[in-house]
DNA sequence: TAGATTGTTAATCGATTAACAATC
DNA sequence: TAGATTGTTAATCGATTAACAATC
């Protein structure tokens, strides 16, 4: 591996130019909660923490928090810990938080117009650049600064305009053969509401389902457990 | 297709009455899939299915469906398979939708006003009776169906309608703070939309947490990933 | 009965935790 | 140097898969 002896003690480039394979989907989602707390105690003015001390804020191991941050370099410094700053910019760079990654959203219904206007996007650095819809009543409409083009229109908005990933929040019925479209028109990544399971073959495309019915029906359950328990 | 000419093959009663302690969160956690594949084959017409052919349709191993299903005891019979309504049946009985669990939902934001008119509730037996909300200019207005009350209105709402759980979709700076006012009204499940972490000691109350910033982040990692890719 | 398929135990795999040598 | 804490290997734990006897 890589030894730069540097004399300071804080390392601030990052050792391996962003190479990472065979990271385990369990790491993978731990690493946005990691991108939050960091964000805190960078508000709080810390700048630096042990995995131990990270570990108690968290109510996980500071076993964990190591092999999980090892899976992507040595962010930290043995008899020091981890440079909060350092961390966290080199987690933001793994989330592509500064990617300038651009969305359209796919659906402007309810939940679409909603999520146009949560701060969510921005905060994590990805910026929507239009809403398509079918329907005329809301094609021309504005939400959260946002234009609602017709779906007709996608090919020439995409062939124009650089778009890495489509938020799908249409019907279920029409999810697939529209994200067959996206793909086809160059997008990599879906973020799927639509409860449809999407799946592609060649792994090209990253998807990312939330399928809320099926959290719901997970509270659900813990609910019915709970009030099962014989007391 | 396949008619049911098994007179008394089939047991038709559950073995044991609904006691499920020790099961794993991974096998609750793809309870709700089941549900959802089973629902379909009911759409179908089909009157049984075994461990095999569920499998192929689902894409995952036989195996892991037959020990998915034996946590809740023996829904399948040997040389026959599962009889699906009677499988699907079982089923909702674990995920309580017949429970007739009633369900308000705190804050009448974008997201709350989204939520409140998705059939996905209905679909699953949650029955909501009601919003709250601190907004002068939201309450007393009607969203499919739902009237939204004062937030000073909730402890009496409370002690007069049996509320079973609460959809938080308030700002993340008052979750932690009404969250204990619900608990303290006796609402025992929270499906928590707001992004702020919370927890309970005595498990007495359960939590479901649905954290949309993470989830865009695990895509926005994927989308990195797949792009960082040499070609 | 013979064939099919479950329920269940045993084997494998992966992920988490513990331990400690390396080293700042 | 001495103390602290990482990076990393080894041990443990849990979850998935394979195998097969039970039995419909």
């Amino acid at each position: 591996m890589d030894h730069d002896n540097t004399r300071n003690l804080i390392r601030q480039t990052a050792p391996t130019p962003t190479e990472h394979p065979n990271v385990s989907p369990a790491v993978i989602r731990r690493l946005p909660r990691y991108f939050r707390y960091l964000r805190e105690l960078i508000r709080q003015g810390k700048l630096r923490i042990s995995s131990g001390e990270l570990s108690r804020l968290m109510g996980v191991t500071a076993s964990q928090i190591r092999q999980d941050l090892n899976c992507f370099g040595g962010f930290g410094q043995q008899g020091y810990g981890y440079n909060v700053n350092f961390l966290y910019e080199n987690i933001c760079e793994l989330l592509g938080v500064d990617a300038g990654l651009q969305a359209i959203i796919i659906g402007a219904g309810d939940l679409g117009r909603a999520l146009v206007r949560a701060p969510m996007f921005e905060k994590r650095g990805v910026n929507i650049v239009s809403m398509f819809d079918v329907d005329p009543a809301l094609i021309g409409r504005t939400v959260g600064g946002v234009l609602i083009r017709n779906m007709t229109e996608l090919e020439r908005f995409c062939s124009e305009i650089s778009v890495d990933m489509a938020v799908l929040t249409l019907p279920k019925d029409r999810a697939a053969e529209e994200a067959e479209r996206l793909v086809a028109c160059g997008i990599r990544g879906l973020w799927n509401f639509t409860g449809k399971e999407l799946e592609f073959e060649d792994s090209k495309v990253a998807v990312e389902n939330v399928h809320l019915g099926d959290s719901l029906m997970i509270l659900n359950y813990k609910l019915c457990e709970n009030t099962d328990d014989k007391d």
